[in-house]
DNA sequence: TTTGTAGTTTATAATGATTCTAAAAAAGTG
DNA sequence: CACTTTTTTAGAATCATTATAAACTACAAA
């Protein structure tokens, strides 16, 4: 298994049930955005046994301590999670529900010009909404 | 009163209640960003009679319908608000858990190159995240 | 004014995503 | 294997938000 070792340099057992959220979430090139429940609609779609819902949890805020996931600002009902964990930027499709990466270069440098004394800026991510 | 002809101009009747928070929303230059609960402090300072929270949901779901007060995509446990509901920009203090408005020109003009097949843009908004 | 009606407020209950709990199971160590 | 630590799990608890339904209010027609 490729993320047996992943997993113990990070500090956290390779257990059967993060082996199987790894294989549904990090087994692919694509960015995969997606709920709690979706994920856990997709974990049952690709094994035949089922995780529970507090171990999803316990997983996902896990690999998100970890760096392997980040949380996208989202008002929804759910919170959203993104395994493409650089600083990058979101079409939100209002109808579906849906994120969609945009690259960097879709959008070009941001030059915050405005300062906080005494803060650093920790990202800048854009949020482009979209309707039909 | 300055805002019945606001209120009455939206279909809304103007009640105590909703006057009282349009006072506390409105009646200052400044934009102010909050959440359900901070107003409702607010509201408890500013007057001697409580509001019901389910009052204070109501109202705050009524103006944003009719555009005054707009949704801050923020991941918290609780629904962020502004007054300002113009396309604009934010400074996110994770510390303190407060937002600030950017002007446009403190970012500069945003320009999406990509585009998704039978969707328009409906908003354009930079977050930037400050720690210390 | 009085009366009728739709709109509003309110306390309270319900909902639902998320977190907590604590006991059982699994992993790591030697 | 024996022992410790971590993890999983079902179920309970939490908490922001929404729904409910009865009392109240704004408003205008009679
Ligand atoms: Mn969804
Ligand atoms: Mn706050
Ligand atoms: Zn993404
Ligand atoms: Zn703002």
């Amino acid at each position: 298994m490729k993320y047996i070792e992943k997993l113990r340099n990070s500090g956290l057992r390779p257990t059967k049930q993060r082996l199987q959220i790894c294989e549904v979430l990090f087994n692919t090139d694509k960015t995969f955005h997606f709920t709690i429940n979706e994920l856990e609609q997709k974990i049952k779609k690709q094994a035949n046994n089922k995780i529970s819902l507090a171990t999803v949890y316990n997983t996902v805020h896990a690999f998100e301590k970890k760096g392997y996931l980040k949380q996208i600002p989202i008002n929804s009902s759910e919170t959203y999670f993104d395994t493409n964990v650089t600083d990058h930027h979101h079409f939100y499709d209002l109808k579906e529900e849906k994120l969609i990466d945009l690259e960097n270069s879709d959008v070009g440098p941001i030059n915050i010009l405005k300062k906080i004394n005494g803060k650093k800026i920790k990202s800048v991510e854009v949020l482009v909404k979209l309707e039909d």
